[in-house]
RNA sequence: GGAGAGGUGGCUGAGUGGUUGAAAGUACCGGUUUGCUAAACCGGCGUACGGGAAACCGUACCGAGGGUUCGAAUCCCUCCCUCUCCGCCA
C-alpha cells in the first residue's frame, strides 16, 4: 500500500511509477476522491463536536433535544457521501503498485530480465542429456499421469526414491536456514482474504487464487501469506528486528491463463512445494536482508553444486509488490536453458502498511517494517537436480550434501 | 455436531444509558527518600485520523458490523472469536 500522504505530497513521483508499470489506477481521481475525504471529514467531525456538546446540555435544557436531531440530519447526510467516497479512494489505493527501486531494469517481461552473473560451469554430457519430466517418468518418481487421475491436470506424484529425494531436499534447507538464524514454522495451508490481501496477492492475484466455496478461505499460494500475515496488526519492538521466518508448505496456484506456457513436465504445476525465508526488518536494514537472503538463496545452490544465474528482475516481471526482484535461474541440462527456480523480493512497507505490522523503536518512534520474501528451495531444485545429475545409464547421483537424508547416493530404475 | 460461559487499555480487572478514553491494581518511564538489593512516596503512562509552527484542540476507538436514543462500553439485532463440558476424530 502507498502511504496516502506520500501520495498527495509526491503526486508526479507515483503518476511515474505507475506509467512505468504500466498501472492504470487514476490519480488524479484517487487524489480528487481523497481531497473530498478530507473535507468532508472536517465537517463531520465539527458537527460531531456540536452534536457531542449539545447533548451534554439536554439533561438540563431539554429544546436542545431538537438541535441535534437537525444537526444529526446533516451529519447522516455527510457520512454517506464520506463513504462513497473514501470507498473510491480505498479501491484505488487498493491497485496502487509498490515503487520501484532506482535501479530497476526497464523491460517488458521475464525475456528481458538483466542478468548479473552466472556460476559454476554447466555439464558437459557425452550422450542427450534428458529433461526432468522424461527422466521422472523413466525412472518412475514423477507419476503426473495419476496426479490427473486423481486430482487434475496439473498436479502430480513423487513417489518412491524421489519423494525421499525431495523430501530430504526440504530438510536440509529447512536446517541450513535454521543455522542462519531463521525461526521454523509449520503454518496453516489456508488462509482469509484479508491476509491475502494483506500481503498484496489480492487483488493483484486474484485469478491465481484457490478460494474455497462457502468460506472465507483460499489455499495458499505461498507460506509468504501465513507467515508475513502472522503479525498483522501487531507492533513489533524494533529492538527484536530482524524477524527471520522460514516453513515449508505446499503452494497452490490455478495457473489461470497459463495454459500452453512450459506445461511439460512439472515445472509449472497448480500445487508445489516450497521452503521459504522471510524477515521483517527496520526500514533502513532492507537492502542488506534483501541481499542476506539472496547469498542464502545461493549458497544453497552452490552446496547442492548446481550452476545457475542471478537475473535482475526488470519492470514487467516485478509483480505490484515488489520494489526490487532478484531470480536464480537453474541450468536445465536436459531443457537446455537457465529456468527460474527462486526469487526473492524486497517488498519495503507495501505489506506491513496493508497488514498494520508496525514496529516501535526505543524512544517511542514508530514506523512500518520492511519484508524480504524470498524462496529458498522448491520443487524446482529438485527438477534441477534430476536434469544436472543424470548419468549416461539412466540413473541420477544424489547430491553430496543431500546424502545423509536420502539415505542413497543414486536413484536407478 | 450438542449445551453453557465470555470477549474492556501491555496484563489483571471494575464499570448496565450522561464530564468514562474509561476506576483500581500491576507492568513501564521520570523524580524524591533510605548503606546495597529491595521497598515507600510523588508524577507520568493508549492508538489512529484531522487541524495547528507549536503548546494544544477536535473526532473515532471497550471483538466486528448495524440499530434504538438528545446521548451507548452500558439497551436491541447480526456476525466473528475464545473458553468449559459432552459427542466424534488424525
Amino acid at each position: 500500500m502507498i502511504d496516502i500522504r506520500f501520495l498527495r505530497e509526491n503526486p508526479d513521483l507515483v503518476k511515474a511509477n505507475c506509467r512505468r508499470r504500466g498501472c492504470r489506477v487514476d490519480i488524479d481521481r484517487l487524489l480528487a476522491d481523497d481531497a473530498t475525504c478530507l473535507a468532508l471529514l472536517r465537517e463531520i467531525e465539527d458537527l460531531r463536536a456540536q452534536r457531542n456538546r449539545l447533548s451534554k446540555e439536554c439533561r438540563d435544557r431539554p429544546e436542545a433535544r431538537e438541535q441535534v436531531r437537525e444537526i444529526k440530519d446533516s451529519l447522516s447526510e455527510k457520512e454517506g457521501l464520506l463513504a462513497a467516497a473514501r470507498d473510491r479512494t480505498d479501491q484505488a489505493l487498493a491497485w496502487l503498485p509498490n515503487l520501484l527501486a532506482d535501479d530497476v531494469p526497464d523491460g517488458g517481461g521475464d525475456r528481458e530480465n538483466l542478468p548479473l552473473h552466472e556460476y559454476g560451469d554447466k555439464p558437459e554430457f557425452d550422450f542427450r542429456p534428458l529433461p526432468h519430466e522424461a527422466l521422472g517418468e523413466r525412472l518412475g518418481i514423477i507419476d503426473t499421469v495419476r496426479g490427473a487421475k486423481v486430482a487434475q491436470s496439473g498436479f502430480y506424484y513423487w513417489a518412491g526414491q524421489g519423494a525421499q529425494l525431495a523430501s530430504a531436499l526440504f530438510f536440509w534447507a529447512q536446517r541450513e536456514l535454521i543455522g542462519r538464524g531463521f525461526k521454523l514454522f509449520m503454518t496453516p495451508c489456508l488462509a482469509k482474504e484479508e491476509t491475502l490481501f494483506g500481503t498484496g496477492y489480492l487483488p493483484f492475484f486474484k485469478d491465481q487464487t484457490y478460494r474455497i466455496e462457502g468460506e472465507d478461505l483460499s489455499l495458499i499460494g505461498t507460506s509468504e501469506q501465513t507467515l508475513v500475515g502472522y503479525h498483522a496488526g501487531e507492533t513489533l519492538p524494533a529492538s527484536e528486528l530482524p524477524l527471520r521466518y522460514t516453513a515449508f508448505t505446499p503452494c497452490f496456484r490455478t495457473e489461470a491463463g497459463s495454459y500452453g506456457k512450459e506445461t511439460r513436465g512439472i515445472f509449472r504445476v497448480h500445487q508445489f512445494h516450497k521452503v521459504e525465508q522471510i524477515v521483517f526488518c527496520r526500514p533502513e536494514d532492507s537492502p542488506l536482508y534483501h541481499a542476506q537472503c539472496q547469498e542464502n538463496e545461493e549458497y544453497l545452490m552452490q552446496a547442492l553444486r548446481l550452476p545457475y544465474r542471478v537475473v535482475d528482475i526488470c519492470v514487467g516481471d516485478l509483480g505490484a509488490p515488489g520494489y526490487k526482484k532478484y531470480d536464480i535461474e537453474a541450468w536445465f541440462a536436459g531443457y537446455g536453458d537457465y529456468r527460474e527456480v527462486t526469487s526473492n523480493t524486497n517488498l519495503t512497507d507495501f505489506q506491513t502498511r496493508r497488514l498494520a505490522i508496525r514496529c516501535r523503536e526505543e524512544d517511542g518512534g514508530r514506523d512500518f517494517p520492511h519484508t524480504i520474501s524470498a524462496t529458498a528451495v522448491t520443487d524446482r531444485v529438485v527438477c534441477a537436480i534430476l536434469e544436472y545429475y543424470q548419468q549416461a545409464d539412466g540413473s541420477v547421483v544424489v547430491p553430496e550434501v543431500l546424502r545423509p537424508f536420502t539415505g542413497f547416493d543414486r536413484i536407478r530404475a
